[in-house]
DNA sequence: TCTGGGGTCCTAGGACCC
DNA sequence: TCTGGGGTCCTAGGACCC
C-alpha cells in the first residue's frame, strides 16, 4: 500500500463559493428573547419543565438557580456569561452546578427553537436557496451561483436573519463546507469571516485540531499523543506516519483538511436512515426486580416511535434496543424482519426478540428503541415527510 | 451524585450465493 | 475434493455531530 501523498493540487474543480451560517448560543439567546432580564447574567440551559420560571402576583419573573438542580441531565447550551464560568454545553447539570451555583436555570423548549429555527432558514432561503440543513442551528449554504460579492451576501444575510427572528449569527464564508464550518467560529459571535485563497496558513493553520469538523474527543487525543496539536503540526507531519496510525482512508482525509481541500456538495436534501427513541431513567432499574417499570417504558418507547413513523410516514424492516448498563457501557442487538412495519405492537415484538439476546450482567441506567431499513408509505393519503426546513 | 437524545457514517466479520 | 474470488445482506460497535 502506496502512503498517501499531501493533497494533489485541485484538478481544475469548479470553484466554488460555501458559507456556514451557525446562530449564536441558539437556544439561550431565544430564552433571552423571552426573559429579557436575564441579559448578562450567567444562565443555563438543559432541565425538564418543573423548572419553569414562575411567575409572581406583580408580573415579574422568580426563576430557579442552578444549585436546587437534581437529576441526570446534560447542559444543553448556556450563555457566554455561563460559559466564562466553565459551564459548557454536554457537561454534567451536577457538575455544572457546582461550578455556578447561582446561574440561572432554564428548562428546554424545543417547540419555541424549532420555530425559530424555521423561521431563520425560510429567511435566508429568500436570499439563498441552495441550503444544506445541518440541525436546528446551523446550515450550509451555496452561494456559488449569486451575483453579489461575498460580504455583501453576508450582511444581507446576517441583516434577514435578525428581521425574522431577532438573533445574531456568526458567518463563514469560503471555497467549501469544511473551510467555512471553521472560519464561522473565528469571529464568534455575531461575525462574518471571509476566507479566500491565500488565508489557508495565516487563519486556519494555528487552529487546534479539535476544531475540525470530523476530529472528534478520540482522534484529538491520538493526535495530541504523537505531538500534534494544531492543523499547521498536522500539515509538517510525515504522511506514512498518519498512515500507520490511523489507516489509509482517514490519513488521506487529514492531509485534505491541512490543505483545506473538501469536496463534498452541498446537499439540499437527505432521506431518514433510522428513526429511534430512547430515555435515561432517573435512576438504574434492576432486569429482574424492576421488571414491570422496564415493561412499560419500553411499551411507551414503541408507541413514541409509532407515532413518529406515523408522523413522517415511513415503515420500517429493522427494529433495533440499545440499552446501558449502569457502567455505561452500551450494547445494541438488530433485528431484520421478512416486511416492513410502523405499528407499536410489532416494533414490541421485536424490540423484546433483541433483549432475549442480551445477558443483564449490570443494572440499566438506559433503554432505547430503533427502527431502520427506512421504506416511504405509499398510502397517499399521508402526507409525505418534507425537509425540515419548511 | 459525572456523562441526554436524536441522528449519520464507517469498519469488520460472518452467512450466503454465484 | 479442494480452492478461489466477488458481491450483498445482516449484525455489532464505535466515533462523531448538533
Amino acid at each position: 500500500m502506496e502512503p498517501p501523498s499531501a493533497a494533489a493540487p485541485a484538478c481544475a474543480a469548479p470553484s466554488r463559493r460555501v458559507a456556514h451560517l451557525d446562530m449564536d448560543a441558539f437556544y439561550a439567546s431565544v430564552e433571552l428573547l423571552r426573559y429579557p432580564e436575564l441579559r448578562g447574567l450567567p444562565v443555563v440551559i438543559g432541565a425538564g419543565t418543573r423548572y419553569q420560571p414562575h411567575v409572581n402576583a406583580d408580573g415579574s419573573r422568580s426563576f430557579h438557580r442552578l444549585r436546587t438542580y437534581a437529576g441526570r441531565g446534560v447542559v444543553t447550551t448556556s450563555t457566554y456569561e455561563a460559559r466564562a464560568l466553565g459551564v459548557f454545553s454536554a457537561m454534567g447539570m451536577m457538575k455544572a452546578a457546582q461550578l455556578a451555583p447561582d446561574a440561572v436555570l432554564l428548562p428546554v423548549d424545543f417547540a419555541a427553537y424549532r420555530d425559530c429555527s424555521r423561521r431563520f432558514k425560510q429567511a435566508v432561503a429568500a436570499i439563498a436557496p441552495h441550503i444544506e440543513d445541518r440541525g436546528i442551528d446551523e446550515i450550509y449554504i451555496d452561494l456559488t451561483a449569486l451575483p453579489e460579492d461575498s460580504l455583501t451576501l453576508a450582511r444581507r444575510l446576517k441583516e434577514a436573519v435578525k428581521q425574522a427572528t431577532g438573533l445574531s449569527c456568526s458567518i463563514g464564508i469560503s471555497p467549501n463546507k469544511l473551510l467555512s464550518k471553521l472560519a464561522s467560529e473565528l469571529d464568534k459571535p455575531d461575525g462574518i469571516t471571509i476566507i479566500g485563497p491565500g488565508d489557508l496558513q495565516r487563519r486556519i493553520w494555528p487552529l487546534d485540531v479539535s476544531k475540525v469538523n470530523g476530529i472528534g474527543p478520540k482522534a484529538t487525543e491520538r493526535l495530541r499523543a504523537l505531538g500534534i496539536d494544531t492543523i499547521a503540526r498536522l500539515a509538517q507531519t510525515p504522511p506514512a506516519l498518519l498512515q500507520a496510525q490511523f489507516g489509509l482512508s482517514y490519513a488521506r482525509w487529514l492531509l485534505d483538511v491541512t490543505q483545506g481541500v473538501d469536496d463534498r456538495p452541498v446537499r439540499t436534501w437527505s432521506v431518514p436512515k433510522s428513526i429511534s427513541r430512547e430515555t435515561t431513567f432517573e435512576r438504574d432499574l434492576d432486569v429482574r426486580r424492576d421488571r414491570a417499570e422496564l415493561s412499560t417504558i419500553l411499551v411507551r418507547l414503541c408507541t413514541q416511535l409509532e407515532g413518529d413513523l406515523e408522523r413522517k410516514g415511513y415503515l420500517g424492516r429493522t427494529v433495533g434496543v440499545k440499552l446501558r448498563f449502569d457502567d455505561f457501557r452500551t450494547v445494541t442487538r438488530d433485528l431484520t424482519l421478512p416486511d416492513a412495519v410502523a405499528d407499536a405492537a410489532a416494533l414490541l415484538r421485536g424490540a423484546r426478540a433483541c433483549l432475549k439476546r442480551i445477558a443483564f450482567d449490570h443494572r440499566l441506567r438506559l433503554l432505547g428503541v430503533r427502527i431502520s431499513a427506512l421504506e416511504k408509505r405509499n398510502d397517499s393519503t399521508r402526507a409525505g415527510t418534507q425537509l425540515s426546513l419548511y
